[in-house]
DNA sequence: TTTAGATTGTCACAATTGTTACATTTCAAA
DNA sequence: TTTGAAATGTAACAATTGTGACAATCTAAA
């Protein structure tokens, strides 16, 4: 476990290296090997412990009482899992937490995560940004979902886009498919609507890129 | 500022009276005053202070740009504001925060809020445990959000209120329409479906209760 | 280069939900 | 107790979305 690989991780950017022995060494921090299906955390399991990825990844997945799975998402090194997670009052894993290959992790309890961040502000700093961001676009999807139709979500997605690329033609940065399951629809309907839109002369679209042709309309769609 | 006023915020729980002024007297904490319809915050300024209601309540809103302004919640002392958007890269107010009647609160800068974080242990808990909290709240939110249809957001409800209650007799904690609300729901549209929940034998429903007639089903329901 | 798998575009039809409207009931403030 | 506002129950009709199916295209691995 190098300085180098640990600096790495977005936990601990900005930290020096004697900072970082010293937190090390304080503190009991394990690093952990899985082999390809071993399960890092069991769904509903109380959630005591902050896992960080150092390299491979893990799958999340849901069990349903018939013994069904249903994966949930993807997760890679240098990502910690489930750290909105962590505290709480009844902290349990959401999803069941399995190796998709080889993986190694730096497995810290509950009670360590506290004094680390305890003992360095940049550490905590980290902590809290990261949350954060996880929150963020946490509340980002909500905000998605919870338009009505397919065609605000729409508008609003690429008027997004627009104000961060800052041009009216921007470029799609998932595949239609991969959109259809992020707003929660189905893919012939998002497609049929994108058609739609073009036919009413809001956008024009050409594979992956898209022109916004009438911004006014879109602004407009996204508030009622 | 009494320390019997600022042991009841839930940030500063469990934290002793000489342990409080020594935060206080270290940090620049300043309550605030602010008349009815005082603006506390604007839509999408800087969140660079921790805002935490002491008395009073505030509502957040949305504006769009020819003006309108939408509701989106109300938050009551002794809560804080948007403390998961206090962190992050790009933190700002997702809402605009205008006071609904007299309203005290303290504010503390985002330097400070660190700061104090890294001072006393059982405050860097309370802090992350409260996050975790709204973390919690966003993340089921978005689990009934995705379900496709009402019913299975139904089922799901009625399932964590049975499960909650021990028991396969549940009192809606919110009235119908708040539920439709949170559904992302018309009011009409949830009505019919528990009526038709009703026809089918899955539920049986009287007023604010409701009795599980067929939990196998839902279940099924809920795992598509 | 070939080829299997993923992505895309489109369609008709079924299912679900929204909208609007109205009558009734409940509940808390006057 | 009165009363007005909020909550509830229901209905017909319109709008939106899902489903299943098929063909065309793209892409990366063999």
């Amino acid at each position: 476990m190098d300085y180098k690989t640990i600096s790495q991780i977005p936990l601990f950017h900005s930290i020096e290296e004697k900072e970082i022995i010293c937190i090390f060494s304080a503190l009991k921090i394990t690093e952990t090997h899985f082999r390809k299906d071993a399960l890092l955390a069991l769904q509903d399991e109380l959630c005591n412990r902050l896992i960080i990825l150092l390299s491979g990844s893990v799958k999340g997945e849901m069990i349903d009482p018939s013994g069904r799975i249903i994966k949930v998402e993807d997760i890679f090194a240098p990502n910690p899992l489930a750290i909105l997670f962590l505290f709480g009052e009844n902290n349990r894993f959401p999803v069941q937490v399995t190796a998709r290959e080889s993986v190694t992790a730096l497995v810290i309890s509950k009670q360590s995560v506290l004094r680390m961040l305890s003992m360095n502000e940049t550490l905590l700093k980290n902590y809290l940004d990261i949350s954060a961001g996880f929150a963020a676009r946490l509340s980002r999807k909500l905000h998605f979902m919870s338009f009505r139709t397919i065609r605000q979500k729409l508008a609003m997605y690429m008027l997004s886009l627009s104000k961060a690329a800052q041009s009216d033609i921007v470029e799609l940065d998932k595949t239609k498919s991969a959109l259809a399951e992020y707003f929660g629809v189905s893919r012939p309907s998002l497609e049929r609507e994108l058609t739609k839109m073009q036919q009413d002369g809001l956008i024009l679209t050409s594979k992956k890129e898209i022109e916004i042709k009438d911004k006014k309309e879109l602004v407009r769609l996204i508030h009622l």
